[in-house]
DNA sequence: AAGTGGACCAACCGCCACTTT
DNA sequence: TAAAGTGGCGGTTGGTCCACT
């Protein structure tokens, strides 16, 4: 349907211009009306594609820092394939940018790069992440709390959760899970946490039960 | 200078979930 | 309730650049 007459291939700078005018003046939204609104011959996907991955403002471009490759890495085992989550721990960077790094890197480099994760890879192979799958609450729901001892969570060793809990207190269900799912990787809690939330778990002693999380962290437990 | 291969990037395609009619 | 429309995502492909031989 839409594909009859479709111009294709690279954007011209003209098109660019034309399209950030419209998503500036319209929004990022309705994208179906995008071509026509921009006036551009140009599918709906083609202009959404070209904005979220080139145009849209903030976008960083240029070689993945160490770090940010880290945490990619670390996310990818929790997340699994999903791209566009784990490029919203991203700061600047798109799912496409994030996907293309992986494919490019994965068997060659996550090695050498992760040299400091090479024992928990060989407990955990690439069979065994997380496949998340989603899962819909509606917002505002409240959910009971589960008394837990903290410490249990991660057995004798010192949990991460922990330095953000006070001990004993009582934890929520997804903080559990949270923590067994990272398999005990602070750095990583904290990236997944927001910082409203990591101070409200720090300060909060149980009396306000609200996920702390943005909603899109919902899909990353079954 | 020409050929080759790897790294990187941009874009398309197909599918799926959700929304609207 | 079903069909159509739409948004969004992951997989994949193709092009460009650059270092190396």
């Amino acid at each position: 349907m839409e594909s009859l007459g479709v111009r294709k291939g690279g954007w011209t700078r003209e098109e660019d211009t034309l399209l950030r005018k419209c998503v500036e003046k319209y929004g990022e939204e309705k994208w179906h009306l995008v071509p026509l609104r921009a006036g551009l011959n140009r599918c709906r996907k083609s202009c959404r594609l070209r904005w979220f991955n080139y145009l849209k403002p903030n976008i960083k471009r240029g070689k993945f820092a160490s770090d940010e490759v880290d945490l990619m890495i670390r996310l990818h085992k929790l997340l699994g394939n999903r791209w566009s989550l784990i490029a919203g721990r991203l700061p600047g960077r798109t799912a496409n940018d994030v996907k293309n790094y992986w494919h490019h890197h994965r068997f060659k480099k996550m090695v050498p790069i992760q040299e400091k994760w090479k024992d928990k890879a060989q407990t955990n192979s690439e069979n065994t992440v997380i496949k998340p799958k989603p899962c819909k609450l509606f917002r505002g729901f409240t959910l009971k709390t589960a008394s837990v001892d903290a410490s249990k969570t991660q057995g004798s060793t010192s949990s991460p959760l922990a330095t953000l809990l006070q001990p004993n207190q009582d934890i929520m269900w997804w903080e559990s899970l949270l923590a067994d799912h990272t398999n005990g990787d602070q750095e990583l809690i904290a990236c997944l946490l927001t910082e409203e939330s990591a101070s409200a778990v720090n300060t909060n002693g149980g009396g306000n039960h609200d996920f702390p999380f943005e909603t899109g962290l919902w899909d990353i437990f079954n």
